[in-house]
DNA sequence: AAAAAAACCGACCGATCATTCGGTTGGCTT
DNA sequence: AAGCCAACCGAATGATCGGTCGGTTTTTTT
């Protein structure tokens, strides 16, 4: 592995669990061997290294999405709605590290100031909810999902799955065994029943 | 107000806006009028004094609720979950400083290591789900309600609803018309029909 | 193999950070 | 009025921070 990959690599776990304040060039430089004068080498400073992180972020989400909505052409819509929903919280276990980093604060407020950040977040957010809708929006063809709006139904439920996520993460409550109730509530929300 | 209560309320909002370690002393000491001296008086160190306002954050808002339960004795289950959740919509605006600490990720990273910030957290989440539950519970009690688990529904129901609210903080979209689609989504969580 | 370019190094710099400390003030008790 | 103590002050401190720079090594190009 590339010296620039090796510091985009321990980057992403350090910003994801200290954050971008918390994390200190020399202590990217210890891990990964590298000088402080290579990390600015490739970086220029260390937002450019947090907007090069959080880009990487966002390629790897969208690329797992992607690769699963194609796998998945031949369900009905209730059906991708929820294959969506356990997939989302199967990936927030296998990345953590890259849905700890959009869970944190840093990427908002960096977003303020910074338009590329923002860009990144409005992909990660636009990619995610499309999914959503569009699992919703064929579920009121075939009739398996019956709502009113869809954007605003997919936006409710993503709100529901990762909150669920943060709860987990924040680990105050133990919201590892809420998967079943999780999966009722999404059938529930999407067709008024059980 | 006394200098201490001062020093407070300035910290409740630079912690909320820029984070712990994105608030420095010197600019608490600057907008306070009070000197870094004073400060480190009224508190043993930085942890002290946000844990102090965390304390604060905790009281105010179980404060806020549990005047709220006192009023609503009336209601049948679900209107009172409904109520909660609107409350719990209408607060995170007009409180919208002591919210932000409590979604930030500062307060559980200190949890790790402080055990008294661990504990105003879990009292927190406590109270609310506690809230949540018992309405269910009654509503369970009187028909209103119809789910397998309450204490899991009250989890999972929370969930959405503080996604909602951080959905609405991070201003990526805009999700301050969702109040309906939310209402809607709750009701058929509870119910399982419109 | 020579030259050019890219990767890499680590000592160094100025700024900023949380925290300390010796001293002053003002109200309260005796 | 004397003594006391908590509130308050702000200059000073040592550590740490992001970032720079002049130079060396490695890779690529010609």
């Amino acid at each position: 592995m590339s010296k620039r990959n090796a510091i985009l690599a321990s980057a992403t776990r350090l910003f994801s669990r200290n954050g971008f304040q918390g994390t200190a060039m020399a202590e990217l430089s210890a891990i990964t061997g590298a000088a402080t004068g290579t990390i600015f080498h490739h970086f220029r400073n260390k937002e450019d290294l947090f907007l090069q992180v959080l880009n990487d972020v966002k390629e790897s989400i969208l690329d797992q999405f992607d690769r699963h909505q194609q796998t998945r052409r031949d369900q009905n819509g209730i059906e991708r709605v929820e294959g969506v929903v356990a997939f989302y919280l199967q990936l927030a276990g296998t990345m953590e590290d890259q849905f700890l980093i959009i869970h944190r604060h840093d990427p908002y407020q960096m977003a303020e100031t910074s338009p590329v950040c923002r860009s990144h977040l409005e992909s990660i957010y636009t990619c995610l909810l499309d999914i959503f809708e569009e699992g919703i929006q064929k579920g009121m063809q075939d009739g398996s999902v019956a709502v009113d709006s869809p954007r605003q139904t997919a936006m409710v439920l993503f709100a529901m799955v990762d909150g669920i996520v943060r709860l987990n993460t924040y680990r105050v409550y133990d919201a590892g065994t809420l998967y079943d109730s999780l999966m009722v509530a999404c059938r529930r929300l999407l067709t008024g029943s059980r």
